[in-house]
DNA sequence: AGGTACAATGACCAGGCGGTCATTCCACTG
DNA sequence: CAGTGGAATGACCGCCTGGTCATTGTACCT
């Protein structure tokens, strides 16, 4: 073991397990320009300029947290995937991982959305980080797909394409969940996304072929209510 | 016809076909904070104090802007849809009248991103008519779910979950299609999803049952690269 | 032409916020 | 206990921007 952790990692450390939940909790509360240094300093209880010994601005304090949120999520849902079997499984695991992540981080969410539109206003820039973050993510997705299409679980199709369809379908759900103070069983929401994108509308469709019939019981096996 | 459009009328909609414009292209490429009532009065080639002889503050001129292309592209999306039979056709077409409608008016769709964002953020408040106009739309497709279920076109679904799901794909669609300068032609695209939609993922499902088979040829079918 | 009503203008103001830095505080050493 | 180095502090500065309003311009009427 070299280099048991310095001194200096431990601090910073410990420095930003007090500002990094500060940084989300008003970015995520306020939006950027909402937000102000101010108020990030008072809820971390430090003061204003402390903040600038560890955060060089604004935005890199912004970045920071946008960047640690989606590692934690990405890590979460890493673990949670690897485990299972059938691509059915995965799909269910992965919104039903991010649901719950963001059900308990409801204000990195928040972060979390903006920094997409933000991502889409500013469609000019050099690859941000965060796109980096987020391609990763849909990248296990896609590997899941194509290992999937592999041994003929299901149909051909365009791995990248359908796993952004997912990536779609969970990140506007969770939206709608988000805002409306939706039911907390996310079961089964994902199994009714999971549910569309594997039998489509098409009636005649017999749900079998593949090996396993999950969680799903009979009956109404959806409930996206609560929109509105 | 009863009032012959007042002077007043006239005026107000002939400023409003300078300052819309302005507003949007302004809004849409730096957001409501970073757009500045300067710089839309440059853009509209007037000075900062006329604005606010029509708008009595920039939140009101912002929501003045987002309500007029919402209700545009709202239009335009009626039009199309209502020639339509099946709900396969309805599907793609709401997708191709939008990805028009954004191909052609990028700063709003730009405006359109941040605004659901902000939805997202200020979950609490009461509800905004930029949500209510959302939902108008999300009814249509809703509908024609209604309608296609009714008519033994496609198997049992929760309409109103299902039309949400083919809005969270059209929007992730053209998110990307947006952000990347993806390749205009709009329909590969569009078939794609709706082929997902329709036939999910599943093997073993034989794409009939419904009345006609649209412009998808066979082979690839998809084409949502560009991704990255 | 002279007058009048009203629209347009843009210099100006006040408030707020990111970022700085002289000062204070404190833990530790000798 | 005195001394010292570095970390924490928060008053302060400069800048920016939404909104105002006294002044200027102008079309129309008599």
């Amino acid at each position: 073991m070299p280099t048991p952790p310095s001194k200096e990692d431990i601090v910073t450390a410990y420095r930003q397990s007090v500002f990094l939940p500060a940084a989300i909790r008003v970015f995520g509360e306020c939006g950027f320009d909402g937000a102000t240094m101010d108020r990030i300093a008072r809820e971390a209880e430090v003061a204003k300029g402390t903040i600038y010994l560890y955060y060089k601005s604004k935005q890199a304090m912004y970045d920071a947290a946008l960047r640690s949120g989606l590692a934690d999520l990405d890590e979460r849902t890493r673990l949670r995937i690897e485990g299972t079997a059938s691509l059915r499984e995965v799909i269910v695991s992965f919104i039903a991982t991010r649901a719950e992540y963001f059900a308990e981080h409801p204000q990195f969410f928040r972060m979390y959305v903006a920094a997409v539109a933000t991502q889409i206003m500013k469609a000019g820039g050099r690859p941000t980080d965060m796109q980096s973050m987020v391609e990763q993510q849909t990248r296990r997705l896609e590997h899941a797909v194509e290992r999937a299409v592999a041994r003929r679980e299901i149909r051909r199709v365009d791995p990248a394409a359908t796993a952004l369809a997912i990536f779609d379908l969970t990140r506007g759900l969770l939206a709608r969940r988000l805002t409306t103070g939706a039911d907390p069983d996310v079961t089964t929401d994902a199994v009714f996304i999971a549910d569309l994108i594997w039998r489509g509308l098409d009636r005649g469709t017999a749900a079998s072929g593949s090996g396993q019939r999950p969680a799903a019981r009979k009956g109404r096996a959806h409930t996206n209510k609560g929109k509105t």
